[in-house]
DNA sequence: AGGCTACCTGAATGAGCGTTCAGCACGGAC
DNA sequence: GTCCGTGCTGAACGCTCATTCAGGTAGCCT
């Protein structure tokens, strides 16, 4: 209707299908985050698109296909953001720092903590979304590697053990994450960041 | 029926009802590990325990109510297994390498990590989930904050922070058993405990 | 014996929800 | 203009599943 009564307004129109079905998919994040894998039904997606039920599926064939596609969407977005960022940092330091500030959510990038354990139950029961949540990780503990590696060659770290290190680290920042994504009255996103930082300092032998 | 043929057994015929309760109670426990909270239905509770759909809502009122009951079942478990366990061990550094070797799933107690963590996401929705999650770990971080309080009186640790220790150690379980649970190919029971071992060394300047 | 209560069952009920479908609007091809 | 493909909608359809219920059995009290 909004749209019939919008009909020639330039060369957006051909690019409009598109949009909606984006704001589909955002949306299907949204519920998700909100509602949980398991309790994403196709009616809160469609009506927090604004659009009708048959719509979603119009365009992902099943909730399901709509509930993967929002996962692909967010695993790219993920990594995007997070080599971006990375790269913005000068410094093996600087970059381990700010890893440590965007796993707590303090910066710009890794959406919310909480859709990362509806990731991991999905994972229990869901090949797709193992695969997922396994290429998430593996990034993440890639660029951690990497930092700590790009540390060890200037200096800045002297690990007993780089690669246990890149494990501990990485698992550390999912535990203290669960805290926080379930609204731990002990866990801020602060105390996260300066927990996971004091731990880092440990475990790379920083002068600090 | 089976009930029916076998009416005079002895004094077993009162603590019949009991007995078919806690076998529901079981089986919901084993539904709830396979099929996840999301996904556990009154028949596969019933067909587990091997009785009707009838019986397990006469008992428990609702699905939610056998899944609740289950919950807090595991919850008590939980603690009486971890605290008779940390009592047949002498000193802490005894203790503590037993709670590497329970977290890891080697020894007899704590339940398979899967149900951890369907609880936390449950959690995420549930306000009574949430609280069986807080109190778990509440146990699960006190027993720890006692060993390692023992040890430091007893000079066998020397963390520089020992309540940020408790909290990392305690967390870095929560991540590397987050492999475990969803079968990282990089994880196994043997090489969690080591690695949180390691990282307790570590945080709790143990000579070794 | 008669009745009361606890335990248990299988079928029926009804709500919720994914998916299908008939059809409308519209813009471009011819 | 007519035709056709794409985008889109709202109303069914049909299935799954929690919950209800009428009834059946067995022990226990009087």
């Amino acid at each position: 209707m909004a749209k019939g009564t919008l009909p020639s307004s330039g060369g957006l129109s051909a690019k409009a299908p598109e949009e909606r079905r984006e704001r589909i998919l955002r949306a299907t994040v949204d519920v998700v985050r909100t509602r949980g894998f398991a309790g994403a039904r196709v009616s809160d997606i469609a009506e927090a698109a604004g659009t009708s039920q048959g719509l979603v599926l119009y365009h992902f064939h099943s909730l399901d296909g709509a509930l993967d596609a929002a996962l692909t969407l967010l695993e790219d977005e993920f990594y995007d953001d997070l080599a971006r960022d990375l790269q913005e940092q000068a410094g093996a330091v600087q970059r381990l720092r700010h890893m440590a500030d965007l796993g707590a959510g303090l910066g710009p990038a890794v959406g919310d903590w909480r859709l990362w354990l509806e990731l991991w139950v999905r994972a229990l029961h869901d090949p797709g979304a193992r695969e997922t949540r396994e290429s998430l990780d593996r990034r993440w503990r890639t660029s951690l590697r990497e930092v700590i590696s790009e540390g060890v060659a200037a200096g800045d770290f002297a690990p007993a053990d780089a690669e246990a290190a890149v494990i501990r680290l990485a698992s550390l920042m999912d535990g203290l994450a669960i805290q926080l994504a379930l609204d731990d009255p002990d866990m801020t996103t602060q105390r996260l960041a300066d927990l996971w930082w004091d731990a880092a300092i440990l475990e790379l032998r920083m002068p600090h």
